[in-house]
DNA sequence: CCATTAGCCTGGACGC
DNA sequence: TGCGTCCAGGCTAATG
């Protein structure tokens, strides 16, 4: 029997990580704000063991979990919406492959929480891995993940290699100069789609294509290949204007919230469009227009964007 | 070439 | 109160 107190402060424990890590939807800037918080914590540490609680949030092409054991965290960073964990091979030599580099994508509602050790895995725990940090003390790096349509992938280069959305991934949108991302919007299908085609660029997700386009003044409908260079440029620079003010707000796109907790007022506050369909246009007033592009829930100003 | 849709998944909002 | 239905999102695979 779980004591009452133990309990409590489980709950309580687990309140203050979700504070520190729960943003909605991650796209760039929220897995760039998880990759931030996240790497003061688990950078040096050992991987001892690692539980899958789900298999089927695995990648397919994963090595299996038991060669991850004695690998050492060297980095943690970021590529598009992935979040990587390079790792250094353990000081005996292995007669199998042993992975690099562990690749997570938080897809919809992923997330990564430290937690002492001995913790009990929570509803939505779907991996636990099992650190010892530089310090020798233990500690369980979990991902939960509600919806469990995020992977973790633990590769090798050559396993790289045969990842598609790996390889074909488009640049990072934060590196790109003038000019760049022009050529990259051939063809006649939507704008809007052609944002969130993680080849284009990497990192875009439905919140930031909406408010980038509106920055920009831009139609979401509009045939990507028929916007002027220009406009593509403009289009480029709010993009990165958007994905920047996010990540110097920690991944203002908070939501979700138990509220009273302070960040209720910065969600409004950051979104000129998305989740904002029907009502008033924050720079002409107009309503904004809901519609569906791609599959995707779209919010435009029918007088801004052109 | 392009677009659309189902499927994966759960919780929250909604209507009755 | 408890059903059922729909929706949200990223990405893949299949189909038009």
């Amino acid at each position: 029997m779980l004591p009452e107190m133990l309990r409590h402060r489980c709950f309580w424990t687990c309140r203050r990580q979700v504070f520190s890590y729960e943003v909605a939807m991650p796209e760039l800037p929220e897995v760039e704000t998880v990759v931030r918080t996240l790497r003061p914590q688990v950078l040096g540490c050992r991987i001892e063991r690692v539980d899958v609680l789900r298999e089927r949030s695995l990648h397919p092409l994963s090595l299996p979990v038991e060669r991850l054991a004695g690998t050492r965290i060297s980095a943690v960073r970021r590529r598009g919406k992935l979040a990587l964990l390079d790792l250094e091979p353990p000081a005996a030599a292995a007669a199998v492959p042993v992975p690099s580099l562990l690749a997570v994508h938080l897809r919809m509602t992923g997330r990564f929480m430290v937690h002492p050790e001995g913790a009990a895995p929570l509803k939505h725990t779907r991996v636990i891995f099992h650190l010892q940090r530089p310090d020798r003390c233990r500690a369980q790096l979990f991902f939960d993940d509600v919806r469990a349509f995020g992977l973790v992938f633990a590769a090798t280069p050559a396993l790289l290699e045969r990842w598609d959305f790996w390889c074909s991934l488009g640049p990072e949108p934060l590196d790109m100069g003038p000019g760049e991302l022009g050529p990259r919007l051939r063809g006649g299908r939507a704008i809007k789609a052609a944002l969130l085609d993680q080849t284009v660029l990497a990192g875009i997700g439905n919140i930031y294509a909406d408010e980038s386009l509106f920055r920009a003044g831009i139609d979401p409908r509009r045939p990507a290949g028929e916007l002027s260079e220009a406009e593509a440029d403009r289009l480029r620079r709010a993009v990165q204007e958007v994905l920047r003010e996010s990540i110097a707000q920690c991944g203002s796109s908070i939501r979700d919230y138990r509220d009273a907790n302070g960040n209720v007022g910065a969600f409004q506050n950051t979104f000129f469009v998305y989740g904002r369909g029907g009502q008033a246009c924050r720079r002409c007033g107009s309503t904004l227009e809901k519609s569906r592009i791609a599959g995707r829930a779209t919010v435009s100003c029918p007088r801004c964007q052109h």
